[in-house]
DNA sequence: GGCACGATGATACCTAGTGTCAAATTCGCG
DNA sequence: CGCGAATTTGACACTAGGTATCATCGTGCC
């Protein structure tokens, strides 16, 4: 489980820790998207200051994405490794993904429409996924 | 300055206070999107509870609307009340407004395909400015 | 196996924001 | 105008989420 993402700290020249190895496993059985919180009640030998390090440095590796929430909260999930965008359900908490090269590249004209060399962008729908709305 | 927004709080049943007075002449002075801290300090004399929970209810009359920066931090600013999405410069914080029907169209779109039904969605875009690209 | 350096845990701290509650203000009404 | 009910305020304590510090520990490399 996970030996790209092993592969992607080692390559980036981090070291593999048994720790490490924990808090991927644990991020690796969320069949949905967490919490630190969460993340750190599930391993409750490693310090919570060491959670938040291990998924910030994931995230910058690409390894997990951050979702912001309607309500200001933030989750994290696996990576799909892709570039993305995310349907965040209300209900339930499901999120799907979804790429969209024509949103992109509407991004992107109104990036340069205004004169902005673009670096990142987000963009999050909420709403109520197929099964949630009765 | 701000007859709409003072409207639109007694509209809604709110009171018009000295107090609310004076962050939303503050906010129409502030040339540049600013945090409840750098509000909060130019209103020594207003408690900083007080104003979290005055942009909160301004948040919620569209007369403020929120930032959500690329490092996760937040700022405010005027809203300008139409529907738009935000440009924001990581050079100087500048902060260009855009809407785009077909963005919106192809965000639609997406959310039809996966079966939701859309209740809101975010779309902030990071980049450069004109002016700060040298 | 030994060493240098990165990673960890404990802890303290920080920022952004909320809950509580008594005191002060506003606004509608007479 | 003046009064009273209801809203708002400020001070304060508190929470959630996240970061800095630093001594100790574990990895990876030779």
């Amino acid at each position: 489980m996970a030996t790209d993402s092993v592969a992607r700290l080692e390559d980036t020249g981090h070291r593999l820790t048994a720790t490490r190895r924990a808090v991927l496993d644990a991020i690796a059985g969320s069949p949905r998207p967490f919490t630190i919180e969460e993340l750190s009640e599930r391993l409750p030998d490693i310090g919570r200051a060491t959670v938040f390090r291990t998924v910030k440095l994931l995230h910058e590796l690409d390894i997990v994405c951050r979702l912001p929430l309607e309500d200001g909260g933030v989750r994290y999930q696996r990576a799909s490794g892709e570039h993305h965008h995310h349907l965040i359900c209300g209900g339930c908490g499901a999120v799907a993904e979804f790429s969209d090269p024509a949103l992109d590249a509407a991004i992107e004209r109104n990036a340069a429409a205004a004169g902005f060399a673009l670096d990142a962008h987000s963009a999050e729908l909420y709403g109520r996924c197929a099964a949630c709305r009765g």
